[in-house]
DNA sequence: CTAAATTATTAAGAAATTGTGAACTTAAAA
DNA sequence: TTTTAAGTTCACAATTTCTTAATAATTTAG
């Protein structure tokens, strides 16, 4: 069984470390304490799950869990909060900002362990990982695609849509999901969204799911029906 | 917003009465003490979240929630256990056997919400599935409804006239009612309920209730007759 | 049963939303 | 510098949904 991706986040190095180092015999680790690299990490490598102290120098956890949780190509990847001085409300924040679990310290290693994998197992049973992209396959690095063996070379911003429906299969996407998820800060019209729906769906051609408009709340990823072999018999 | 249904199960009537008094704002509370009838109100209820002492008289938490995990229909529900004298051997057990939080006694009833709900959202955001009744599931964020399987989208106006209809079932609702829900100050002729009307009902056909007219006074929704497979005699 | 009232359905145009080509801008590459 | 590719916005076309009106069908009262 591969390891699983877990991403460190604390002010306080030794404590990275000291976790690191504990739990790097059950997970793959990076560890690091400045929230701004952790979101470039995030992005970049999408961890399995984050470790994440509420107290950080350069921003506060609770706002880098809020824009996380904000993207919806992360939003699914739990997030453990630790505190060091633990009162109610900091608990409260946590959970609402979309935490899935909160510890105080000093942590047990034996408990962190035991809540990370808890955390995981229900993700990864409730995810569908297992959706099938059908005859679509994609090269990252090179943000291409292939198609039935066509390659088809996308921009980065064509790339990232896919990832997005691709990650949220039969669920409605808004296009402020996608502006969120994809242009960050930056304001772009709305409308902007739509004309790279369209040379996305050029490119997607014979792809078997499509990329659907809801009229008035966005667009969906949805298999496409099968059309019927047979004609019918209209007058 | 519905409340969630929460399953409370201690071996302490007084914990269960406690417990059910300062959650019942938020949910809506079932309790028992026996691990059998846990079972069954599970299985024939299915609660959205089951809070669970790991000390029941007959026969121990940790073993139900085994049993509950091992049911394809069941182990989607997210259980948390509690314990009155916590161990380390306790707590690994418990997320062992397939526990998605694990909290000590005494316990405070805002930790208790907040990780209540911390669970359900992402229960919730991971099986984005719909709510049903009878043999129709809504997916509300969509505008959709599955019939036998098959999907069918429908306008907001129409999704919303269902709701309505599906919370007032066997209750009369007059046209200005709907006109107040839906169009709020906008003022529309009343007999464009009626050209909506007429095409929700085509797209509900084969739901097992029925929007029918009251003459003169509004809709009601009603559980459609079984038509006999035989005609009747009717002279 | 007939006439009046009410409801059902269709069709046409209005309004809102989405699709897409093209112009323009910017940044990087040749 | 020129060329190329990508990104943004705009304008207009295409599509979907909404409203109204007209007409057909059904129900009720007398």
């Amino acid at each position: 069984m591969n390891k699983k991706k877990l991403l460190i986040l604390d002010d306080d190095i030794r404590i990275c470390e000291v976790l690191a180092q504990g739990l790097s015999g059950e997970f793959e680790i990076t560890t690091t304490h400045d929230a701004d690299i952790a979101y470039r990490i995030i992005t970049k490598n999408s961890p399995d799950i984050i470790l994440l102290d509420i107290h950080l120098g350069t921003g506060c956890g609770i706002s880098l869990c809020k824009k996380l949780r904000a993207n919806q190509l992360i939003k699914n990847i739990p997030i453990l909060i630790m505190t060091g001085h633990g009162t109610t409300d900091k608990m409260l924040q946590s959970f609402d900002v979309g935490a899935d679990d909160y510890i105080e310290k000093p942590v047990d290693l034996v408990v962190i362990k035991a809540r990370l994998n808890a955390r995981l197992r229900r993700v990864q049973e409730l995810s569908h990982t297992g959706v099938c992209f059908g005859n679509l396959k994609l090269y990252s690095e090179r943000f291409e695609i292939e198609l039935d063996g066509r390659c088809e070379r996308l921009s980065e911003i064509e790339f990232n849509m896919l990832k997005i429906f691709l990650s949220n299969p039969n669920k409605k996407i808004s296009r402020m999901d996608i502006l969120k998820t994809i242009w960050d800060d930056t304001r772009v019209e709305e409308r902007t969204v739509d004309v790279h729906i369209s040379s996305l769906r050029r490119k997607l051609k014979d792809f078997n799911h499509h990329i659907k408009a809801l009229y008035g709340s966005g667009y969906i990823l949805r298999p496409s029906e099968k059309k019927s072999l047979f004609k019918s018999f209209e007058a």
